[in-house]
DNA sequence: CCACCGCTTTGAGCGGGATCAACACGTGTC
DNA sequence: GACACGTGTTGATCCCGCTCAAAGCGGTGG
């Protein structure tokens, strides 16, 4: 499939070249886990298409300004901050984290992205990536060139409303972590948060790695890494979780529930 | 005031009735602080409109979708946790807080907002209000009907940019508050902040009123209403600032942006 | 006038989590 | 094997900001 269609979504605006790329280079790649009919399945954007009940036309356009991007080695950056904001990204295998430095040089961990996650939407704004993209896990992404994602947006009310939805999703989010809560009650919530995530797309929602060092939860969780540490000591004598190295299987997820209580029932 | 043209936009998604409304229905409206060239300058729209280069058309169909709503006495509810989602609000006047309060019935201060500013983004998603939005002083909005505000959207690719940048800044300033920092940085970050958004609607930057009581600051920046006022005189000591109730000067921005540099440089 | 109420300020003591330091463990390198 | 290195755990101490308590301060209404 030859998409024509693309160069009607990339607009004017300030046309890429992309739609010079041979087709080849997208369409053709196995890796796609799906046809014009399935698309990745895990993808942020699979929710959108099910829903909408896409038809091969919406699909196609979809397909046409998605671009598979990757690997990414652990520690490699998928975007940095300050870079000229292009394209959202999609993680479809491994973790992302996303990091600020401040002024100071010091690291802060916004964020982990998990498959089937949307990476950059704190970039539209700014017009720039406010942070770094970085991988922690050997990590495949999609990316969605915005130009023509708005493009396509504009056309497509289900696409503009799963745009808006996820913007939005990301600001609730986005408060939880703000609240001031004890390092267990943080920690609690940490761990049901990711393993509902992992639920969410159709794995196990109480048995799942940590594919990030201690040091970046705990910087995550605004926590010193001996506390983090501490914590997951404390959880497991109490046998709310099984721990081992990043291996973690959440032994009593109501007790945990009932911790994270406070910090996710805001 | 809602325009009988309203009814029409709201189930306009595909049908593109717009046309149809006379258009004496719309630019005669006094109430407006604005007629179809000057829309409401400090409104959170004003800049897509003077980006855009907005025509009578464009700014026609904005003023169709909008009602002007309140005013609000402090204290009053513009919506409630929970509320169905129908509408964004911008704030024309006064000032707005919202809250969320949590299993445990303690309230928890999400954000301030200012003349031109927009409430109620995080509600995109769940399609409910997460918070509570509670006027501080007496405080007018206009109510921006979702379902024509994304109609229109789809229809004017300015719209749904602009649409989009809101939401990402949004997400942008919340990662401020995210960080771990000192008593003494949030409160300067706090400040600088205000300053800089009364700036950026062309009033000083570096006096004005607090609205909210301290405790409400207090809760916002994760401390204690003590703490909030210790701080505050300190600052004072410092010549950092005069306060006086709840009116304060900023009397040295650089050094009060130095303090606040490692929370805004984020 | 005083009483009352909400808001703010100030003081004294305490505790959760940070910090500093040492150690344990696994992995890769020479 | 010896060593360095990154990562994670554990212990001892300290300090910032919370908590509790009380008093100052405008307003409002009797």
């Amino acid at each position: 499939m030859a998409p024509p269609a693309l160069d009607m979504i990339m607009e004017s605006r300030s046309s890429q070249s992309f739609g010079n790329v041979p087709s080849e280079r997208r369409t053709g790649v196995p890796a796609n886990d799906g046809d014009a009919e399935h698309f990745c399945s895990t993808c942020a954007f699979a929710e959108a298409c099910a829903v909408a009940g896409y038809g091969a036309t919406e699909l196609t356009e979809l397909h046409c300004l998605v671009e598979h991007v990757g690997p990414f080695e652990p520690g490699q950056r998928i975007f940095r901050s300050g870079d000229p904001f292009r394209a959202l990204f999609a993680v479809r295998s491994g973790m992302v984290k996303t990091t600020l430095v401040d002024a100071e040089g010091r690291e802060q961990v916004l964020g982990f992205y998990l498959p089937g996650e949307m990476v950059g939407l704190d970039a539209i704004y700014p017009e720039h990536y406010p942070c770094d993209a970085i991988a922690l896990e050997t990590t495949l992404c999609c990316r969605f060139s915005f130009p023509a994602m708005s493009a396509l947006a504009a056309r497509q009310p289900k696409i503009q409303q799963h745009l808006f939805r996820l913007l939005s999703k990301e600001l609730g989010s986005a408060s939880l972590l703000a609240g001031d809560h004890s390092a267990d009650e943080r920690m609690a919530a940490f761990l049901v948060d990711l393993g509902d995530r992992y639920a969410a797309r159709g794995l196990s929602g109480t048995q799942f790695r940590l594919s990030m060092a201690r040091a970046d939860i705990a910087n995550y969780l605004r926590l010193a890494a001996e506390t983090v540490s501490r914590v997951l000591g404390r959880f497991r004598e109490q046998q709310l979780i099984a721990i081992e190295g990043r291996s973690v299987q959440l032994l009593d997820p109501p007790r945990l529930r009932e911790l994270a209580r406070c910090v996710l029932n805001a």
